[in-house]
DNA sequence: ATGGACGTTGCAGATACTGCAACAGACCTC
DNA sequence: GAGGTCTGTTGCAGTATCTGCAACGTCCAT
């Protein structure tokens, strides 16, 4: 809608493939390097690029801070914090926190896995979405319209021989989940990795979150992992409860 | 320099500090609504902001998943990464990556202790940087006169009796760390907390990184932890090889 | 019903952005 | 060391683009 604002913020993810100097910003984005160095020096000033001392730029560390404040300020997630902790604790395997937004699954929070061998994700990535548990979760909620026109429109990578192939298979895979209230991933993501995960709902019942619990094969076999559904879900309800207030938390002051 | 994309960008920090909606966005800028609904939708068309169901706007996924590649993009921290990891499979404490840009200190890598009880820190949080190990080393290696204008402009936050006060304090305790190439904060920004840190130098002898180890007094004692600093000294120092490329980490092909 | 608050749209005017072309500096080649 | 190329930078004139206004729609509360 503002062009000068859309070809600026267009820099941005250009930049987060890797550092690029002018010439190469200004080819990307189709305009004169003189406009593409007038648009860098103002995202400068703003700390959200950086000129490394090559002269070419890359992503800046204000963006970095302002996106670890978005995610601060998600009150969910202060809220199910301690509740993740106390499930670490209580199991041992990693657990993530994970919300939906205009067609991203993004974990915004991770308590890591007791045991030596971890698995790769990061607090902010985005989720593999068409095989993540938490991501069945997050779109089996979406009203039926919007979930057909976003499965249509995803790719569907096959990671493994059990990822999700295509959209039917996906939609399929959605209306189980939200009917038994659950959802699994059972290698399908890496062919070693299952994960088992519950819906965190707000006060009016639309799911607002999702957490799993996730640990490699060599840790526990699927079977294994399925018999702690019973605590993840009782997690996510207790984190709903708080969520919603209809738990008053501790020092409630309501006499 | 451009005063659209400088408007628009000045709205990211605003809705950082927690949702706003279109009135308070506009006022907050100095313009007028529709300037700012204009602005705001090329914002949200980029996905650096999200509009609640309460209408009210506030940063958006996209901005987390860049910021997640920003950091995955610094290939310094690819490369200490697993070495943290060895370093806390050794000591069992929360050790800290970080890195300085333009004024702010940055944690970007952290493995957390082994220890139930953990410190707070965030990776993408700014640090607290009148205080902190990480961030006397990163600073204590500015140009002389950019350290000088620095610590004039910085705030000395007492967070404890041992914060550092003021800026001629600060100037003279990075002297002592420049001289003896490694840091420590002993209880300064937490009165039960303590760390030591060591730098992480490119080719060009240039400090690129700062490494640290935390551990709160219940764990053990600041004295015990200095015991770790010759540890911690030759972690940072195979992270610099590695980093300016004189170990030829393991399958060189330079036969 | 009626008033107010908030978000949204079309429009005319002018500000602020664009691309050009020329300059400056670094680097390399010969 | 001179000449070439490549990259980043600046001033300028033209106009595309942004701005603020005012009017409208909608929702909520009185």
């Amino acid at each position: 809608m503002s062009q000068t604002v859309d070809r600026a913020l267009s820099i941005l993810p250009l930049l987060a493939e890797g550092p690029a100097d002018l010439g190469q910003v200004a080819d990307r984005l189709g305009v004169h390097k003189s406009t593409a160095l007038r648009l860098l020096r103002t995202l400068h000033e703003h700390g959200m690029v950086y000129r490394q001392s090559d002269q070419r730029y890359r992503l800046g560390a204000r963006l970095i801070a302002l996106a670890q404040e978005a995610m601060e300020n998600l009150d969910i997630r202060g809220i199910a914090h301690p509740h993740l902790v106390r499930l670490n604790e209580q199991c041992g395997h990693t657990v993530h926190l994970a919300v939906y937004e205009e067609a991203e699954v993004l974990y915004i929070d991770k308590v890591e896995s007791r045991y030596p061998v971890r698995m790769y994700s990061r607090i902010g990535k985005p989720v593999a979405i068409t095989v993540a548990a938490v991501a069945k979760l997050l779109l089996a909620d979406l009203p039926e319209a919007e979930r057909r026109a976003l499965a249509d429109k995803l790719d569907y990578p096959l990671y493994t021989a059990r990822s999700t192939p295509n959209a039917p298979a996906f939609l399929r895979e959605l209306d189980k989940v939200r009917e038994q209230g659950w959802a699994t991933d059972l290698g399908g993501h890496e062919e070693s990795i299952n994960c088992v995960a519950a819906p965190i709902r707000g006060a009016d019942g639309k799911v607002v979150a999702a957490m799993s619990v996730s640990a490699p094969n060599v840790v526990v076999t699927a079977d294994e992992l399925l018999t702690l559904l019973p605590l993840v879900r009782r997690t996510a309800d207790a984190i709903s409860g708080e969520y919603s207030g209809r738990t008053p938390v501790k020092e409630a002051n309501t006499s």
